[in-house]
DNA sequence: CTGGAAGATCTATCTTTGTCCGAA
DNA sequence: CTTCGGACTTTGATAGATCTTCCA
């Protein structure tokens, strides 16, 4: 019964609560303007909340605490077995320490979280205001789309889950009638190949007006369900009454009551029943993180009902075998079947309908429990519109939306998925080139002569592959194809790589580039280098000299140091040893090395250190060095044991110390607390034997050798100190004290001022030594005593 | 309504081997 | 005396991204 979803699912959920906390706390804001909070008078504690919830739960947007609610099948008894990755997040683990917020699992699996509301800021005494958000809020956003679409992913992954509930595809087979199951299954038809597809959309399309007619639409939808929310609706609480279970589901399905979206899935399990390859679609709409307004303007919420839900949200799609493509159907929605060829009818037009659902992850589920991201098959500019507004636009978000694509995907690769791999590809030679001057920006497969960046260069004899009409068709880009594209670098940076050139290699392009500034800063600035780049052709892998046969001598550089920029940069005989203990251990060895430059730390200023990140040595040598490193660290480890050791011996002792002054004090001149009165004053007399040994003027402290006195001093705690105590037979304390100060402090106590005085006296450094049973020859530590709490 | 030009503003990148002084 | 380690100080130019405003 447990859900057991990937950790990284729940290291991002909790990275985004962290996220979130971290705005709680004050920090300058970088930007200086910005626009004000309407609404940061109102609920001084907000909840943010996600709601990814699988029944048609009713609740409106506004004013709902965020959550995020994750219904596992678990109920259902099923379990949800995501793989694990086990590798590291792509972000820094202890980006994920201290986490505050609850992260809760009830019985019933249900996780749920809350987030902490976004800060409200201040507005900045600039008049003109810019709607812009703030960095951190840029990644607030972030991450809290990634965890939206990640609830919405492993939601879809559940529902499909839910569809393939024996029961109820028991039931719904009963609904299809043989002729109609022959429609599904047509022959292969070997003349005409086509007819046998149309066959099976005529089935399809009979399946379609079949579950029309069993399904009644109560209500389209209550509140925005699915469709994508603006970061103000992200704000407001969301009310999660309802949430479905899987025998809720199939009820429902079975009585054909629902909203749009289960009825869609329904009629995913329809098919299925009758076995048929479906697969329900979903299209993800996490909020837009691409959208760096502070506030939505006030005429995008004039969206009506009709556009905002025009385009589907789930969809299904079904394998033709004979053409070797997915048929799409949208049974209830729009009610259409296509073959997507270069544009869908699904794809949202227009920009009231985009403001809703903007399609950018659409998911494909089938009844193996595959998961594939087919948002190319839908949207029809891929590549120059949609891949931007997706989290894959950066490395770590494309890392991340693998890694979760991975975690969904339960099943081996197919024929299917080579087909459906090659449509794609084919899809993205036929987007073509798109005709304006924003989408040519970063795209994947085109460039503008003017986009070339200062250190790439066009293969040579390259030709542009297209033209770009600007201005009204007064002016005419050139357009390149990517491909044509050589990254440059300098000699410096290709070995900052590994890599030196080659002999007789050619310039590529020469670059202007201002000399270092620390030059510049004192005053011989202006002063311009040249910088010659090379493209990776022109070089080869550095080969570090290897190093000297018997005594393993290595090369240095002029700092005493070889550089590892890249483990292919040490020498192939020798080993790169990463501890910090390993330069310890090799000097103790007194073998060749030679310290490792890692890389270099900028900091403080102009200045930069290399960072030492281990040391090379000739490979015959490493057995010894890693020995001598285990060795190190071991005694390191006994130093600490030991440092515990004494710590804990020198607070037995000031305990035993004070314990023991102040019984001889009571013992020499009589109990000073009303209940009792000094005793043992034999034993006083008799502890002060060993006195020779110490030079403090004023008393110390001698441990007991013998057992039976640490046997019983570990009982005592502080609030002993003012009871009597048994001074111990053997005792190694000593008032050191010259013997006319003691008499005079006796002679105070006569007189009756007995406290302040004799304090005093007393009031010096205790030397003790150390017991030679306890641990070595150490030197104890001098305490000053304080006797004040004796005076009570 | 869309897209381009120009300007404003912000962010990311590139940099690529210290010195002084006190404690041990 | 040497050696070790912490404090010191808080760069700065520039390319590129992304926003706004205005206009066609």
């Amino acid at each position: 019964m447990d859900n057991n979803l990937s950790p990284e699912h729940f290291q991002l959920i909790r990275k985004v609560l962290r996220e979130t906390s971290r705005k709680e706390q004050d920090r300058p804001l970088k930007r200086k303007r910005r626009k004000v909070h309407e609404n940061s008078t109102k609920d001084p504690e907000p909840k943010v909340t996600i709601s990814i919830d699988s029944s048609d739960s009713d609740s409106r947007v506004e004013d709902k605490p965020e959550v995020v609610d994750l219904q596992s099948a678990s109920d259902a008894g099923k379990e949800e077995t995501y793989e694990d990755e086990g590798s590291e997040d792509y972000d820094d683990s202890d980006e994920f320490e201290d986490v505050t917020e609850p992260v809760t699992f009830d019985a019933a699996g249900v996780l749920s979280v809350t987030i902490a509301p976004k800060q409200e800021t201040k507005k900045g005494s600039g008049a003109k205001a810019r709607n812009i958000c703030s960095n951190e809020e840029r990644q607030r956003r972030r991450y809290y789309h990634m965890a939206y679409l990640l609830c919405l992913m492993v939601h879809g992954a559940i529902v499909n889950d839910w569809i393939n509930n024996s029961k109820l595809l028991r039931k719904l087979s009963k609904l299809i009638d043989e002729n109609l199951f022959n429609l599904l299954h047509p022959e292969k038809d070997d003349q005409m190949p086509l007819r046998s597809t149309r066959k099976l959309l005529d089935g399809l399309k009979k399946c379609m007006e079949l579950w029309q007619k069993h399904w009644k639409v109560k209500k389209r939808y209550s509140g925005l369900e699915y469709y994508m929310r603006s970061w103000q609706e992200t704000d407001g609480p969301i009310d999660l009454k309802k949430t479905l279970t899987e025998n809720e589901f199939v009820r429902r399905v079975l009585k054909g009551h629902g909203n749009c979206d289960l009825a869609t899935q329904g009629f995913v399990a329809l098919l299925r029943s009758c076995n048929v390859n479906a697969r329900l679609v979903m299209s993800c709409q996490p909020p837009d993180f691409t959208n760096l307004k502070e506030q939505e303007s006030p005429t995008s919420r004039a969206d009506t009902y009709s556009n905002s839900f025009k385009y589907p949200i789930f969809w299904c799609e079904v394998w033709d075998k004979f053409t070797k493509k997915w048929i799409t159907i949208d049974p209830t929605n729009l009610k259409t079947i296509e073959q997507v060829r270069n544009g869908s009818k699904l794809e949202p037009r227009g920009v009231s309908a985009c403001r809703r659902n903007m399609m950018r992850y659409v998911i494909g589920l089938d009844r193996k429990n595959g998961c594939k991201d087919i948002t190319r098959r839908y949207a029809s500019w891929f590549n120059s519109k949609c891949r931007k507004r997706r989290i894959t636009n950066s490395a770590p978000g494309s890392e991340w939306y693998d890694k979760v694509i991975c975690a969904l995907h339960r099943r081996k690769r197919t024929r299917i998925d080579d087909y459906e791999e090659e449509y794609f590809n084919q899809r993205d030679e036929d987007e073509g080139m798109p005709d304006n001057l924003q989408d040519l920006k970063n795209h994947p497969k085109f460039v503008l002569e003017k986009d070339i960046r200062i250190n790439q260069v066009l293969k040579p004899n390259s030709k542009e592959c297209g033209y770009l009409n600007v201005n009204h068709g007064r002016q005419v880009l050139k357009v390149f194809d990517r491909k044509d594209l050589i990254d440059l670098k300098s000699a410096k940076q290709w070995y900052m790589e590994g890599r030196i050139l080659k002999v007789g290699s050619r310039v590529r392009k020469t670059i202007k580039k201002s000399k270092g500034r620390m030059r510049s800063m004192t005053g011989i600035d202006g002063e311009v280098e040249e910088e010659r780049l090379y493209s990776i052709d022109d070089t080869e892998l550095y080969h570090a000299p290897l190093a000297s046969s018997p005594d393993g001598k290595i090369e240095k550089n002029a700092y005493g140091n070889i550089e590892v920029f890249v483990p292919s940069m040490i020498p192939a005989n020798c080993c790169l040893i990463e501890s910090p203990n390993a330069i310890k251990a090799a000097k103790f060895l007194e073998v060749e090395y030679a310290r490792a430059v890692c890389g270099f730390k900028f900091e403080r200023g102009n200045s930069s250190k290399p960072i030492i990140g281990g040391v090379v040595v000739a490979k015959w040598f490493v057995e010894a060095v890693v020995s001598a490193i285990d060795g190190i660290e071991y005694s390191l480890e006994v130093d600490e044991r030991q440092k515990q050791e004494l710590k804990a011996l020198e607070d037995w002792n000031v305990l035993l110390l004070k314990i023991r002054i102040k019984s001889n004090l009571n013992a020499t001149y009589g109990q000073i607390q009303e209940h009792g009165t000094a005793t043992n004053k034999d034993d006083i007399n008799d502890s002060s034997a060993d006195d020779s040994d110490f030079e403090a003027p004023a008393g110390g402290f001698l441990p007991v050798p013998n057992a039976d006195t640490e046997a019983a001093q570990p009982t005592m705690t502080d609030s002993d100190e003012h009871e009597k105590l048994e001074p111990q037979e053997e005792g190694g304390f000593v008032v050191a004290a010259s013997e006319s100060k003691l008499t005079s402090v006796k002679h105070d106590r006569t007189e009756g001022t007995c406290a302040a005085k004799s304090q005093k006296s007393l009031d010096l450094d205790e030397k003790s030594e150390a017991d030679e049973e306890t641990d070595g020859s150490y030197e104890q530590f001098m305490e000053e005593l304080d006797f004040s709490d004796q005076d009570s």
